[in-house]
RNA sequence: GCGUCUGUAGCUCAGUUGGAUAGAGCAUUAGCUUCCGAAGCUAAAGGUCAGAAGUUCGAAUCUUCUCAGGCGCUCCA
């Protein structure tokens, strides 16, 4: 509809400036204020008279004048010089067939220019379980992923294993002290603490002593196995599939960081300073340290180089705690000769957790933490998914799980839902309705009004969301239209003795769009509940 | 101190590339069950959009400054 308006809009500017294109400034908007009996607006009047240097309802009068007639939509000036236009309502209510007729809800999102795009998220250190505080980055990386999907982007979700360095030495001391009480090579304040130490040191006890294994890289091996089992049990049950886990060790088996590192030492972005190599980057950063040993810096940057070269675009999904770290990464790579348009670093502030209005804790020392796991089996998949994508990623998040666990309308993934499945219930009720007449025009009160503007929005609602990776967009939108909804059903009986069967197919259309809207956010939709 | 995210109703947050009288939910108050599921609905009340200046026909939105909060400023990863 915005088009149709869209088109007769250009149309008549171009006939009343034929000599000038105004097309990149026209732009139709939604009437949102209530106190307006119009559908849709344009400025594009007012823009012309800043640049034509006349008065904006002169240029309104002229362009109305050049506009063509199309039933149904009727335009009309007002005071500094919008230009209203209003459609009909048996115009209007064609959306409802439109929804009810498409095949795919999203297919205006498809691109012309599918992208390689590789998407690395969560990648925690190996060294414990996943915790609350990476729930967040791991429900955002996993739909971003999908909406550059329906995109039509080739896709690859990646989990960076920091398997090499101290992290990795401190986490196999802390188990293997706990079977060998001799082992203990470090202080013991550096030592990895929580229940899953034990629980990991039992598990491999028997082989490690059986086999009597003493070497470095084996052990390593059989950890990380242990680890990743333990790591793996809330993505596999939040049907987050990672298509690819690299091992920073590969770096190192193929020499890539010395590689990478040598490549940036013949550039001019490198000096030494006491036995170091450092970059040049926002301000000079470590490479190689005086003890000759790598930084996590100098390994991350061949980690990136390779990515560079092997897509057209890649996406780091980040804590915000890390945001420092994102000029160092893009000077390096700049001075590799890479192009770091193709990087984007996507920041996702904390989220705090409160039960019952109290700060749950979320400190990683001694096992103080609440794991992801135990988050999920408290509120389920469904909650946690609403929750976490349900507010802007720059937005520190607070999350209650009081109303993520309550059934009632404090909770809008319950709202929804049941919006869904009272329309279940009533479609259910009257079963062929496809085969029955009916009469779009019929539709007239302010109930049924609402809910089809709310309608109209959502082509553009889910493509700005999609396109723009803006998934709070989705959950707002789908709040809104089980609101319009729930007032209908509660304000107008659909199943009387003579069933209105444009009313039937209304609901079905708000059903169909709910459905949509939460497939797509990977939340169920029950048909009873 | 530097960098970065944020500041909108008592609370949690929306707010469409600058548009008309700034919106929801919760909480509060007052109502609504002979009727498709009350897990719901209707209404009232609630605002100096942190503050100031600027840009212009027009600012919650853009610019600058100030104030407040989160996070980060290791030869850690």
């Amino acid at each position: 509809m915005k088009n149709i308006i869209k088109k007769l809009l250009k149309e008549a500017v171009k006939k009343t400036y034929p000599d000038q294109d105004f097309s990149s400034l026209l732009e139709i908007q939604n009437v949102t204020a209530k106190n307006i009996q119009a559908d849709y607006f344009t400025n594009i009047s007012m823009k012309l008279a800043k640049i034509l240097k006349t008065n904006p309802i002169e240029i309104a009068d002229k362009i109305i004048g050049n506009m063509n007639n199309i039933d149904d939509i009727k335009f009309n000036i007002v005071k500094p010089g919008y230009i209203n236009f209003s459609v009909g309502d048996g115009k209007k209510n064609n959306i409802i067939s439109i929804i009810n007729k498409s095949e795919n809800l999203l297919s205006d999102c498809k691109t012309a220019d599918p992208k390689k795009i590789n998407i690395e998220f969560i990648s925690a250190n190996p060294t414990g379980p996943l915790h609350v505080g990476h729930g967040r980055g791991a429900i955002y990386g996993n739909i971003i992923s999908k909406f550059l999907k329906i995109q039509g982007h080739h896709t690859v979700k990646e989990y960076y294993v920091n398997d090499y360095g101290n992290q990795i030495k401190k986490l196999i001391e802390s188990i293997l002290s706990k079977i060998d009480d001799n082992y203990i090579k470090i202080k013991e304040d550096d030592l990895y603490q929580g229940d899953y130490i034990e629980t990991v040191a039992k598990t491999i006890e028997e082989e490690i002593k059986k086999k009597d294994i003493k070497d470095f890289n084996a052990q390593r091996s059989i950890i990380l196995d242990e680890m990743f089992k333990i790591i793996n049990v809330p993505i596999n049950n939040l049907n987050i599939i990672f298509d690819k886990w690299f091992y920073e060790s590969s770096l190192f088996d193929e020499n890539l960081v010395e590689k990478v590192i040598k490549k940036l030492e013949a550039t001019e972005h490198t000096f030494r300073d006491d036995g170091a190599l450092m970059l040049k980057a926002d301000e000079p950063r470590v490479l190689i340290k005086s003890n000759g040993d790598y930084t996590y810096f100098a390994t991350d940057l061949a980690y990136h180089d390779l990515k560079m070269k092997d897509y057209d675009r890649i996406i780091d999904v980040w804590g915000a705690d890390h945001h420092g770290y994102v000029p160092r990464i893009k000077a390096g790579l700049r001075a590799l000769g890479h192009n770091i348009d193709k990087l984007d670093v996507h920041l996702i502030q904390f989220a705090n957790l409160f039960r019952d209005g109290k700060k749950v804790s979320m400190s990683t020392r001694k096992g103080d933490f609440v794991e992801l796991e135990n988050l999920r089996n408290e509120i389920g998949n469904d909650a946690i998914n609403f929750f976490y994508l349900t507010k802007n990623k720059d937005q520190h998040l607070d999350f209650d799980l009081s109303i993520a666990i309550s059934q009632n309308k404090n909770n809008p993934v319950y709202y929804i839902q049941y919006a869904y499945a009272r329309i279940e219930k009533i479609l259910n009720e009257v079963k062929d309705y496809h085969k029955e007449e009916y009469d779009l025009s019929s539709l007239d009160n302010i109930y049924e009004k609402e809910i089809i503007t709310t309608l109209s929005n959502f082509h553009e609602t889910i493509k700005k969301s999609i396109i723009g990776l803006q998934p709070h967009l989705v959950t707002n939108y789908l709040l809104k239209l089980s609101q319009d909804f729930h007032s209908y059903y509660a304000n107008v009986k659909i199943l009387n003795k003579d069933i209105n069967y444009s009313q039937v197919h209304l609901i079905a259309a708000v059903q169909k769009v709910i459905k949509c809207g939460l497939d797509l956010i990977n939340i169920d939709t029950p048909k009873e509940m």
